[in-house]
DNA sequence: AAAACTCTCAACCGCGCACAG
DNA sequence: ACTGTGCGCGGTTGAGAGTTT
């Protein structure tokens, strides 16, 4: 059997858009909102795929994108966020205002790999190329094993459960990360000082802001099950501070709970 | 001047997830 | 519990622009 296709090949155009197409997308989208990607070429009588105009749309026809080069700050905010958070471009771009995943893909791979390169850092791991290629060994810096524990814990499915019963040490600011020799790591905030690592996911649309409930009306197991909704989810209307256990307040000021 | 090569980035593809029925 | 559908994500591709020879 197999997938369904996404849409009909042999009746859609490919390849670049024409400023044609760019402009009946754009007041379609300014009439009716987006959403309904799979309907949408046919009601805006657009010969194209849905997941070609939603990507169009998205990376390159959203009126609130920035385009323009990076600065130096965006440069080290991408570099610091790939260094917690992998290759999850969508939730670097949440970081970045007005940059889209495709654009920071982009220009990691074409401009700060090289520049970590140069720098003489590996940009998979964040570590000297030196350690790299030596071993595994020894973990001789803190920092770097902190950052990588940090990553581990955003991006393993199996972590969901150990870290939402440990919300507590997180809370005291500690870490719970951490193994058990009582080694005192730096929290990622004193690694990245000049980054807000609240890691509240950015939302491009207001109507996406409001929440129906506080974290307050929730009891135990509906706040784990809101949490672990939460880091399976790719639905941004979220906090990510609430998936690692943080309760409203305790974190950071985004106060944006999922609903059940 | 032009061929060869390199770089950039918009666009595509396939997969996984959420959700409705 | 299962299936079909739609959406979003990350990896990859390839056309066109830019640079070098």
């Amino acid at each position: 059997m197999g997938r369904s296709p996404c849409c009909e090949k042999e009746h859609t155009n490919k390849g670049a858009w024409t400023s044609e197409e760019d402009e009946r997308l754009i007041s379609y989208i300014k009439l009716h909102g987006e959403g309904c990607w799979r309907s949408l070429p046919k009601a805006a009588g657009l010969l194209r795929c849905g997941k070609s105009c939603r990507l169009r749309w998205i990376n390159y026809l959203r009126p609130d994108l920035k385009r323009g080069n990076f600065t130096e700050e965006e440069d080290e905010l991408i570099i610091n966020l790939h260094s917690l958070l992998g290759n999850k471009w969508s939730m670097i771009a949440a970081r970045l205002p007005g940059r889209t995943d495709n654009e920071i893909k982009n220009y990691w791979n074409t401009h700060i790999k090289r520049k970590l390169y140069s720098r003489g850092i590996d940009p998979k791991t964040h570590r000297s190329v030196d350690s790299v290629s030596t071993t595994n060994n020894s973990g001789n810096c803190r920092n770097n094993n902190k950052i990588n524990a940090n990553r581990f814990l955003l991006e393993t499915k199996e972590t969901v459960v150990p870290l939402m019963q440990v919300p507590d040490n997180i809370d005291n600011g500690a870490d719970s990360s951490e193994d058990s020799n009582g080694s005192s790591g730096l929290s990622s905030e004193e690694v990245f000082p000049h980054i807000n690592l609240e890691l509240s996911i950015g939302l491009p649309f207001p109507s996406c802001q409001q929440s129906r409930f506080s974290s307050s009306d929730l009891n135990q197991s509906q706040q784990q099950r809101v949490a672990y909704r939460l880091f399976r989810s790719k639905t941004p209307d979220v906090c990510l501070c609430y998936g690692l256990g943080f309760q409203k307040n305790q974190a950071c000021r985004c106060r944006v709970i999922t609903t059940l």
